[in-house]
DNA sequence: GCATTGAACCTGTCTGGCATGTTATCGGTT
DNA sequence: AACCGATAACATGCCAGACAGGTTCAATGC
């Protein structure tokens, strides 16, 4: 009979709390680097157990959200989906945090790339020139190439003949747009020039795997994401840009 | 009063349980609809209070992998949309599989350890130093050296001052060690000399970082992985071993 | 055979405590 | 007055024990 007041979906205390204090930090109520309320405070606050508060703060911190100083207190980190209204400040810690992944993510495409130029099949050269190909496409008729450039990658990652490198592939793409869903951008305010590079500095990889050169191939491939990152950090100071308009390719 | 529990890393008790936990249940330890262990035995399995045990699995609800019920326990749910990622069915698969990985874990522990000899602060030199000495204490037990050797890759991966680094590694370490949970282990079957390389390699990558010889780190860190892989290829040969044997490291 | 009951577990929450790291104030020294 | 070191107050990390409910399952009684 008492089942209805309590308890309808995950509804612990410690959920509503985690809950709360997830929609103060997105609302910018503290603002990264802010400190939230001490452990003690949030027990006084919501009249529960300090149990209960260290169980929502533990969800919190597992989801980077926030970051707990042994003595000093807890502290609101960047929310790298901070949704709502354009608070600039925050932008400035997510763009670390995409430039942490391209980070790793180059380490693994040079490497790509070299093996790529060692072992690749007749076959898998040719999926690499229809990847190619259709980004050409891409850029000719003025859509965006974010998906075919993509899959031109992946071809390149196919022809390491190790399924690892795919799969890492796709896995770092779902973190790059992590939940944000929304695409169907409009390119129009991106620079001319970073299509034309764009394509340059593809065929020059794609030539090096043809011709076996391992060397080139992460030489280029390197090359290529290094201005990637450039031209990543010159959008930035446009500022007009979405997450999902990164191509980093 | 504990002498015992000196092991406060860089991750938190709870924090390290959780990611245990959650690897569990990406390798299907635990397929949905099982129960968990009961928060007392965890308690005992880590030798940790409850409210360790607690924070670790609010973060596990919180992340919808488990659902707790009130007198029953805990239990492991549906992980049916892509929670997680194609790392996971690797137990099942043949042995290509694990060298492909450790392929791609190559790549990214031989930058790793270039970008820690190049970044690495004061601190992260004494965590690294410190999972070092760790490891020998495990070889000089006779206890097995896999979860201290985990802890000195990831202490070398948090020196890249890029904390995808760290992820990347904890996110793999399921794919390459399949199963956890038992150790006690017998470790006669391992060759002695196994282990003797393991240090010596281990320390000479250590020096590098110090020194902040990035291009040492890097060779050197490639040297030990390549053994790695003998090493692997020779335990494949000799015996049909359990996969909690392999170190790979 | 079947329903009831009760002990043994389980999670949810609370209280209190100790260890240890951080911070800011206060007092003495220069 | 400016500097500086000791220190008290406060913070988190972790632990131990307790009690209130809910669930499970097997023994008991009919």
């Amino acid at each position: 009979m008492e089942a209805e007041n309590n308890h309808a979906r995950g509804t612990s205390l410690a959920a509503k709390i985690s809950t709360d204090l997830r929609r103060e930090l997105a609302d910018g109520v503290f603002k990264p680097g802010d400190r939230l309320p001490s452990e003690s405070a949030l027990t006084r606050e919501y009249s529960v157990s300090r149990t209960v508060v260290r169980e929502a703060i533990a969800i919190l911190r597992a989801d980077g959200l926030v970051e707990a100083r042994k003595g000093a207190g807890i502290f609101a980190l960047e929310t790298s989906e901070g949704k709502k209204q354009p608070f600039k400040d925050l932008t400035t810690e997510r763009i670390s945090s995409v430039i942490e992944l391209l980070e790793l993510r180059t380490v693994f495409e040079v490497e790509s790339a070299g093996l790529a130029a060692s072992r690749r099949s007749a076959a898998q050269i040719e999926a690499i020139l229809e990847a190619h190909h259709h980004v050409g496409e891409c850029l000719a008729a003025g859509s965006p190439t974010r998906d075919a450039d993509f899959e031109l990658h992946l071809a390149i990652a196919e022809a390491t003949q190790n399924r690892r490198f795919p799969e890492f592939l796709q896995l770092i793409r779902s973190g790059i747009i992590p939940r944000g869903e929304l695409q169907g951008s409009a390119p129009g305010s991106r620079p001319k020039d970073y299509n034309l590079h764009l394509q340059e500095e593809h065929a020059l990889i794609v030539d090096a795997i043809i011709e076996g050169n391992a060397e080139a191939a992460r030489e280029r491939m390197r090359a290529h994401l290094r201005g990637s990152l450039d031209r990543y950090k010159v959008l930035l100071r446009s500022r007009t840009l979405a997450p999902e308009d990164i191509n980093l390719s």
